[in-house]
DNA sequence: CAACCTATGTCAGAATCCTGACATGAGTCA
DNA sequence: TGACTCATGTCAGGATTCTGACATAGGTTG
């Protein structure tokens, strides 16, 4: 234990940062948004349908970072206890646009208020030049992480 | 809808791109660990346990992010399969000291190799001064988002 | 010392989310 | 037209994590 191959120092790693921080704003959200009967995924799939209404199932639940089932059961209650109205039949397609009620509508107002003040309280001790330099590394991270899991594979030009 | 008060508008939200960033380098490690039949909690175990010999189910079950109770199945698996010993009797209070056997030692080696090529894809495409940046950002969030989720009542000084 | 508070390990049950699978609708290509 | 591929909605089962609860160890305060 004594050289730069023992692991990953956690004190300096940035992914171990990036989840700590995630925990932590996660933690938050959560507590605001018991006393409202809600979790993380239920305000978040409200979010986006009232910014872009109309969204399926599927393209919701890459929104929300969870998997289509997951987000279709949550779809079914919301849908049940009438916060979000999707009609019988795909307009094309099989998508099913789904779209807020007025019910739905105010519980979501009610989700923005409580998650404004966690975001309002994370962004707090940031200036604004902190926080530009966060947005743009953040979306540096999720360009590098995305799509080359597998690296393509050699064209195979043998045989 | 045509002002400020309309939600927390997601193109522009840290908290949004914290989550997607976590997110994908969730997808990131899992892919990666699948291969070596270990998720990223048990992983995160190892690799605590590694840098820091000796700590106990909860500092674990803290180090990465789940219950006591989540570490808690994890550690007993990981006994009961060789990688991790811990005392019958605790030295000082309640709190079992867990180790890394050396067999627990050479499984955390290979799932490192493979999480450090994960983080150096995640850091590739980011200047040395976007790291700093980063990482100075994240601390400051978790600073801010720790401890006050109940603002202190008031000292009621009245009466 | 006794009462209290906090932290820990552990068990049991429940909630949450995911993987696997199937059928349908649309686009592509020959 | 028919075969192929891809995306979608949905159901069923399983894996993972969490909440609730209990007993114990240690420190604190009167």
């Amino acid at each position: 234990m004594s050289q730069g191959d023992a692991g990953i120092d956690l004190n300096t790693s940035l992914g171990y940062l990036l989840k700590e921080a995630s925990s932590a704003l996660r933690v938050a959200m959560e507590e605001v948004l018991r006393p409202l009967g809600m979790g993380v995924t239920h305000y978040a799939c409200l979010e986006l349908l009232a910014q872009r209404p109309g969204l399926s199932n599927s393209e919701l639940a890459r929104g929300a970072f969870v998997t289509r089932q997951t987000m279709n059961v949550l779809l079914q209650n919301l849908e049940r206890e009438g916060y979000v109205t999707r009609p019988a039949e795909a307009p094309v397609g099989k998508a099913l646009p789904a779209r807020l009620t007025p019910s739905g509508r105010r519980s979501l107002d009610q989700a923005t208020a409580a998650v404004r003040s966690v975001e309002v309280r994370m962004l707090s001790g940031m200036t604004e030049a902190e926080r530009s330099a966060a947005f743009h590394a953040l979306k540096s991270m999720i360009l590098s992480l995305a799509s080359p899991p597998t690296p393509p594979p050699p064209p195979a030009d043998r045989g």
